[in-house]
DNA sequence: ATTCTTACA
DNA sequence: TGTAAGAA
């Protein structure tokens, strides 16, 4: 399929499509045209990728975690990079303070929200009263 | 009609 | 990332 498919299916904008590709993410073929062509197990790839980049991945760290994340069921021992494994629990660490982050802050919003309802509920009452 | 590249806000 | 220009 060509980009366009590719997107709708995966609802991912083209530019960004084109912009994984420039990241060394996601490389599809070429056609004679200069299209690209994406195989059909790539809509999976390109949901995963926009869900690591909307989480706040940086994509250089996503494409060291792509290989990882396809055969996490088969680690061996031997094949772990300390290096890589050092830029993984670092990169967790992000994970767990951005959602921290953002758990006080939907608190917050989510308070607001409630103080909200109650003073329309007592302004309804009080009309209609 | 679609996609491509390049570039700017 | 969105968008626009010009070419294929």
């Amino acid at each position: 399929m060509r980009i366009g498919e590719l997107a709708k299916l995966s609802n991912t904008p083209t530019r960004s499509l084109r912009y994984y590709e420039e990241q060394g993410l996601i490389i599809p073929r070429r056609l004679e045209n200069g299209y690209r062509e994406y195989d059909p197990y790539l809509i999976d790839r390109a949901i995963q990728i926009r869900g690591l980049i909307d989480s706040g991945i940086p994509t250089k760290i996503i494409a060291l975690i792509l290989p990882c994340l396809d055969k996490a069921r088969g680690i061996v021992p031997e094949d772990i990079e300390p290096e890589l494994l050092a830029i993984l629990r670092d990169e967790r660490d992000r994970m767990t303070q951005r959602i921290e982050f953002l758990t006080r802050n939907r608190d917050s919003i989510a308070t607001y929200i409630d103080a909200a309802d109650e003073a329309l509920a007592r302004r309804t009452a009080g009309t209609a009263a």
